[in-house]
RNA sequence: UGGGGGAUCGUAUAGGGGCAAUACACCAGACUCUGGAUCUGGAUACCCAGGUUCGAAUCCUGGUCCCCCAGCCA
């Protein structure tokens, strides 16, 4: 019973699959492939799904994964649906190649099969009202009832079908449904339906076909196209697993997938459904489907999210059966470990406040050397602009500082970062309101570069911008979009939108940049030091007007001890 | 008195008769020109009850709790 320790750890699923290529199941073969419906945009949920079926085909040799677009229901999916889930899979740095496939493809082989089931009585045209459809499928203690036209020659049964395509009958009417078993415990056998009359126009095959293929019936036999070895979906879909199967015994297939179920991911504070990401959207609680509160590939692209961390995150969490909540704490901590190796590291006040170095030479500026990056010396270093006038953050000021603030206060010594130290000697307040509004401090000219040569140490550092040289900017502070962990526990309670954070985007129209960001492209993105990352908006930031997006804060120890406190 | 799944630290994932492991989160400390990063240490878990066994998270029996299914959605 001694494995060897060298063997990664692996799924369930990826266990199946190295014991399929051991007993030579589908002859070496190991093709997967992501099903999305266009109809709404990917989200993090997603990504889990895509990163598996991808990365499954990438470990074996000659695996394949195939795109193909489930569209078998016209009243709802659109190309701007297609469209940006091909933009999200690519961005997420996967590559169907030229397997990018669609169920409508499929549509004219999908009803010869579905004549051969006919004939081979075991489908039928019901005529049943959807009504009646529901009243003769029973409970899920009682067993459903046959339908009157269960019995309907297969003579009958083709004309029928036939009508259908032809467009002799109005929607609703008749369905095609498969002659199974009405008693069965499992619903899904109980004669379910598979082809529906639906007078629209496809998105792909425009006015061509007024009946539509179920997803029961499509998604076995696209995957028997197309010759996948492992149809890879999430648990509610295990109960189907027998049509699945019934499909493809019935009709002889060549091949026929293995389905295999694991659990869909769930985060906390968000929500995965396209049902409640759609009315976030149309109600207007998020400016859209990028909006970068948003869990869509869309809105965390813009929020700053990279593809690596969102593939690290998918693969830390592992997959399994059982049902679970992933701390979203956890996607936060893969994204700082990624952009703390290659964001650019930066200077940025938030909330400025006004500092006057009361001894420096009025007019005189100095150009600091700064890193870019300690964490990787390839980055190289640049110049920022070191002036009498200067802004700092108003969280690093405070007139009563408490014990274990240790940031500036009248008469302390701190260090500009890069640059001097300085101590501060003076408050402005403003008389009637009493806030501070503007400090004097005197700055020490043998420190420059921030180390006193008398080897005197100080307990903070302090990102500052030059008044003179700095850049405006807008700053949008995003957060948690809901407060609670679980929007959606309560059944009978209230509504998901209920626990909506108010305060899930705040914005700052008066911060500070240092110079260099004058040109800093749409969505690249920066470490605002001691701040967080922040990305520049793809959409809304131009040179003459920056905008930034926070995309995550750092870790925060000081924010700790004063959440502690209070 | 329908069927299908699931249950291991706070969270997620391993371990499938022999020291319960890893990551995040948390706590403490070291270091630091980012209260960042890094490093060290720590606390915390096998749903319950029986049984088999020298030994059970793992095997057996019986419970409990949670999730999914009654679309002409996927």
């Amino acid at each position: 019973m001694n494995s060897s320790s060298s063997e990664p750890s692996s799924d369930f699923i990826r266990t199946i699959i190295a014991e399929d290529l051991k007993t030579g199941k589908n002859n070496g073969r190991v093709a997967t492939r992501f099903p999305p419906e266009p109809n709404g945009y990917l989200h993090i949920g997603h990504a889990k799904s895509i990163c598996l079926n991808f990365s499954i085909a990438a470990e074996n040799r000659g695996g394949t994964c195939n795109l193909r677009f489930d569209d078998t229901n016209p009243g709802r999916e659109d190309v701007e649906y297609v469209e940006s889930i091909m933009k999200d899979v690519k961005w997420l740095g996967f590559d169907w190649q030229d397997r990018l496939f669609y169920a409508s493809d499929y549509f004219e082989q999908l009803y010869q099969y579905a004549v051969q089931l006919i004939k081979k009585g075991r489908a039928y045209v019901c005529s049943l009202s959807p009504e009646q459809i529901r009243q003769y499928r029973g409970t899920l203690t009682e067993p459903g009832r046959d339908s009157p036209y269960r019995s309907r020659s297969v003579e009958e049964n083709l004309d029928l079908f036939e009508r259908m395509r032809a467009g002799e009958f109005a929607d609703g009417t008749h369905v095609l449904r498969a002659k199974i078993d009405m008693s069965s415990p499992n619903l899904n056998m109980r004669d379910p339906v598979i082809y529906r009359i639906m007078k629209a126009t496809h998105h792909r095959t425009g006015n061509k076909w007024c009946i539509y293929p179920m997803y029961d019936f499509t998604h076995c036999l696209s995957d028997s196209i197309e010759r996948i070895t492992h149809s890879i979906c999430t648990l509610e879909f295990e109960d189907h697993r027998p049509l699945y199967d019934w499909f493809l015994d019935e009709l002889e297939v060549k091949c026929h997938p293995q389905q295999i179920e694991f659990a869909r991911l769930s985060l906390s504070y968000t929500v995965m459904s396209k049902r409640m990401l759609m009315e976030l959207v149309e109600h207007g609680d998020v400016t859209g489907w990028d909006d970068p509160r948003m869990p869509t590939i869309a809105g965390m692209r813009r929020r700053g999210y990279t593809p690596g961390a969102i593939r690290a995150f998918c693969k830390r969490i592992g997959v399994a059966k059982r049902e679970s909540m992933v701390d979203i704490a956890l996607l936060e901590h893969c994204l700082r470990e990624e952009l703390n190796r290659c964001a650019p590291r930066v200077m940025g006040v938030l909330k400025p406040l006004r500092v006057i170095v009361d001894n420096y030479p009025e007019g005189q500026v100095e150009d600091l050397d700064a890193i870019n990056n300690p964490e990787d010396p390839a980055m190289g270093a640049r110049k920022i602009p070191f002036s009498r006038v200067l802004y700092i953050e108003q969280d690093d000021f405070m007139e009563e500082p408490p014990k274990k603030f240790y940031r500036l206060a009248p008469g302390r010594e701190v260090r500009l970062r890069y640059a001097y130290f300085i101590k501060c000697v003076e408050v402005i307040k403003d008389e009637k309101t009493g806030k501070v509004v503007e400090l004097h401090c005197t700055y020490d000219p043998e420190t420059r570069g921030g180390d006193a040569p008398d080897g005197r140490k100080v307990k903070a550092t302090l990102h500052w911008v030059s008044a003179a040289c700095c850049l405006d900017a807008e700053v949008r502070l995003y957060d948690r979009l809901f407060l609670k962990e679980n929007p959606c526990e309560e059944k009978d309670g209230p509504d998901f939108k209920s626990f909506l954070n108010p305060d899930s985007l705040k914005i700052l129209k008066d911060c500070r940049v240092e110079p260099g960001l004058k040109d800093a492209k749409p969505g690249s993105i920066y470490q605002f030091e001691r701040l967080g990352y922040f990305c520049v908006d793809e959409v809304d930031s131009s040179s003459e007007s920056l905008v930034f997006n926070r995309t995550v804060t750092l870790r925060d120890a000081w924010a700790n001890i004063k959440k502690r406190g209070s």
